[in-house]
DNA sequence: TAAAAATACTCCATAGGTATTTTAT
DNA sequence: ATAAAATACCTATGGAGTATTTTTA
């Protein structure tokens, strides 16, 4: 069995006429007939079956397609890794963040101060925390840094930062030299919410009854966007105390930032990578560095 | 490429000699470093070193191994049930359930009334919850009846069964004869619990404080053992009301079961399927079949 | 009847072998 | 000195092509 013959599979599901699997593959119409003879051989089992000028996969053909499918997947994943590795002659690692942990992790001076790391470390991407899981797992990304770490056993993990989650607010509201402030206080501005639900989380484990009289507000993607709309006035967000100076921008006043009245909620930043990788030695690496 | 030299750079990575590698796969020495070479050739990059009488794998031959090694194991796996397929003349169709929902689900009225199934359906496994979702995703079982679904969009879900949890004890207890009970007038007998995280997740959602007081006690990997238990006095279990008759052995007088005061504890039994099956017309058809 | 798939036949690359030399403990 | 790996060389099968026939919409 060949890789070719693996993607003949996938594109006989997926278009279902034998010249447009061979027009995809780059080859003759009568070269596509002949492998698919010799796999039904190969196998002892019809795989394939004409039905209404389609060929359609038998039962034993869908079987074998479920498998194909993700063979070829795999085998392509390693074609543009290694494809990677070649022509930027070393290791390339993709790390994968949340746009929050991009914010804390990221910064400025870990780029000043890791540029030898650099030559292998350089795709980064940004999705949300379940997508990020997903890509881990499917080999297309390195390492991934989260505040939810997946509990899966495949997968090593390392405490980067600890930041706990505090009040952030213009800093010419009333309430910006405050020593600490309770959600109760806040009842009469709106919400800015980043998109991560690790920080509803953490704050729904602090306290289930703070979280649920949080007033409803605005949701947004980016951390300085949040940043902006705090600026803007009225609105008030929880955030991690390490953000500062994400979400104050260039062109902006200092926020003022006020610790949770109570008990603390603290959120957690993770590395997480596969323990099966083939250079865990250089992850860890990595890791170390992101964790100062 | 073909799934032959996949193998081979697995079995270098295991076996760390040519020679080895060469007698795992049934051929002689000279064709696998023929295949060696012809591989380095194809990706363009160094994959395997000699290193004091062992070949070792290059960075670039770790890597590929990453992939090689998930392409060998779905490979097998394909092979292993197309074997089944073009054997048994059917398509086979693997589930797997946890000890608590095998008893629930797999009854003898079960095995009576789908016989026509059972040409199909013809290999059980009873795992832990969390190893049965793994296998499912690696296309080892075909079908999953648990109380703890994976959440997971790749995967197809259906509720089976629901059965409130109650309280079980032997039949001439004192109790036996209550309307209903509550965990503290329990607290001077053991608690024999399945292991089954499900039933604690339940009980401590339905209420965190009662479930903190339940005594300790016997933890038993098996319904019926749970059944001996309490049948020996001196014990009560939590579990689901529909569990009557495989708690009761054939020789044991029937125990007793009692519901919890207050807010009742519903476990919910579900069949789970990959939605890229193969067959999910059969595969909804057994689901349908265990609901009953 | 026109387009798509199957068949027949040819050619070269690849996968496998044996015999032998080279390399490493 | 000996076992393991590399090299040289040969053969059979498989993969790819062209030309042609058969099928089916």
């Amino acid at each position: 069995m060949t890789i070719l013959k693996i993607r003949l599979i996938v594109l006989i599901e997926r278009l279902k006429k034998v010249t447009a699997v061979a027009q995809e593959l780059g080859m003759k119409q009568p070269t596509v007939s002949f492998h698919m003879k010799k796999m039904e051989e190969e196998w002892g089992v019809p795989l394939f079956e004409s039905k209404t000028g389609k060929v359609l996969l038998t039962e034993a053909g869908r079987m074998l397609h479920h498998y194909a499918q993700q063979i070829d997947k795999i085998y392509t994943e390693a074609e543009s890794r290694m494809l990677q590795l070649r022509d930027g002659g070393s290791q390339t690692v993709k790390i994968g963040c949340t746009a929050l942990t991009s914010a804390l992790v990221l910064t400025s001076r870990w780029f000043k101060e890791n540029q030898a790391l650099q030559k292998f470390v350089n795709q980064f991407v940004t999705d949300s925390s379940e997508r990020l899981a997903a890509r881990l797992e499917d080999g297309e990304l390195d390492l991934v840094v989260t505040a939810e770490p997946p509990a899966d056993a495949r997968f090593q993990k390392e405490l980067l930062k600890e930041s706990p989650l505090q009040v952030w607010l213009a800093h010419d509201h009333p309430f910006a030299r405050m020593n600490e402030l309770t959600i109760i206080q806040l009842r009469n501005m709106k919400y800015a919410a980043l998109d991560e639900p690790a920080i509803g989380r953490q704050l729904l484990a602090r306290d289930a009854v703070d979280y649920a009289e949080l007033p409803a507000g605005i949701l947004v993607s980016q951390p300085f966007l949040v940043g902006q709309a705090v600026q803007g006035g009225g609105v008030f967000s929880i955030m991690p105390s390490m953000l500062d100076s994400p979400l104050s921008g260039p062109d902006n006043e200092k926020l003022a930032g006020i610790p949770l009245a109570g008990k603390p909620a603290v959120l957690q930043i993770y590395a997480v990578w596969p323990k099966a990788h083939w250079n865990p030695k250089l992850l860890m690496q990595v890791a170390q560095s992101l964790a100062v």
